[in-house]
DNA sequence: TGCATTTGGTTGCATATGTAACTATTTTGA
DNA sequence: TCAAAATAGTTACATATGCAACCAAATGCA
């Protein structure tokens, strides 16, 4: 009697559409390129651009090292995003007087310019996105998002 | 006073680690590891692979196309992730008889098999997990991915 | 001191990915 | 019925990404 069938008669149904990791991967996904657009073709900016022009704009002066800290991205995609931005003359690299390795990153007055007019878009966008739920949904979500971070983080592995 | 902060004055402060799409993204990239290390190495299986594998264990049969509707993949990563579960023996091509362009996929019984072995694992991930939140806060979750998913879904954009 | 280790950052290379162009079939509609 | 348009799927090419090896400066410690 249908033999075929028999793995996925006894392990549970999954249903990628409601698969947990799956929808927020989804979802992640299609905000990050909603999000990009409103950079990427005006301002000819990357996401990695953009992620180290705002940890910038809010502390410049941090080194790339740190910059990898705040973004969550791995120093090589880091580098290279630095370089490309000094490239483009939206930062520009100091000599730290304390390490000889380390160069502290600022943001060129061009590139405050620039960070000036994507990030209000950006706010906007996120206000914009909250705003299609209800202010308990808004605080649970946020309770979510921590629980989950804790739940997955490396100090505390998972199982 | 003070030029070169007009910027950030003027603007909300960006604390990326509190803005909400780069925490969803992060969280996301996190559980989306975590749950590839369940497979990857053991298996030999990219995301991709899975991603195929899972859909084609619910629904024996699909076309390549039908595929990338279920995965939001696009249709060259599911002709390759295809091409190469195929090398690798988990599944086969059937041709269809009312299409001559279409190809029918089907786990084999290697593929099966496999299937049968990392879905358990996948799915008890995922119960972990959920585990980490209050029964109140995994129904918010389900209504705030819903929310979200139809706050960005292209036939009612944003702005 | 001075040599081994660590750390900040970059580079090279192999692989992954996205876009557009392409083949082959099917559908449409004049 | 037949040419034009649409669709399933693959291939080619250019770019992005990740990992390991690398250089140079700093630190640890015998």
């Amino acid at each position: 009697m249908n033999e075929t069938q028999t793995v996925s008669v006894d392990t549970a149904p999954l249903q990628l559409s409601h698969f947990l990791p799956y929808r927020l991967s989804v979802l992640s996904n299609t905000i990050s390129q909603a999000i990009a657009a409103l950079y990427e073709a005006e301002f000819d900016l990357s996401v990695w651009h953009w992620r180290v022009m705002a940890v910038l704009g809010e502390r410049p002066g941090l080194t790339a090292r740190e910059v990898t800290e705040r973004t969550a991205m791995d120093k090589v995609a880091v580098s290279r995003a630095v370089s490309a931005l000094e490239t483009k003359g939206h930062l520009e690299r100091c000599e730290d007087d304390r390490d000889g390795r380390a160069l502290r990153l600022f943001l060129t007055d061009q590139g405050k310019r620039t960070y000036g007019q994507v990030m209000p878009r950006v706010m906007a966008y996120e206000t914009e996105l909250l705003s299609s739920l209800s202010e308990r949904d808004r605080r649970a979500l946020e309770r979510v998002l921590g629980a989950l971070a804790a739940a997955t983080s490396p100090e505390k592995p998972l199982w």
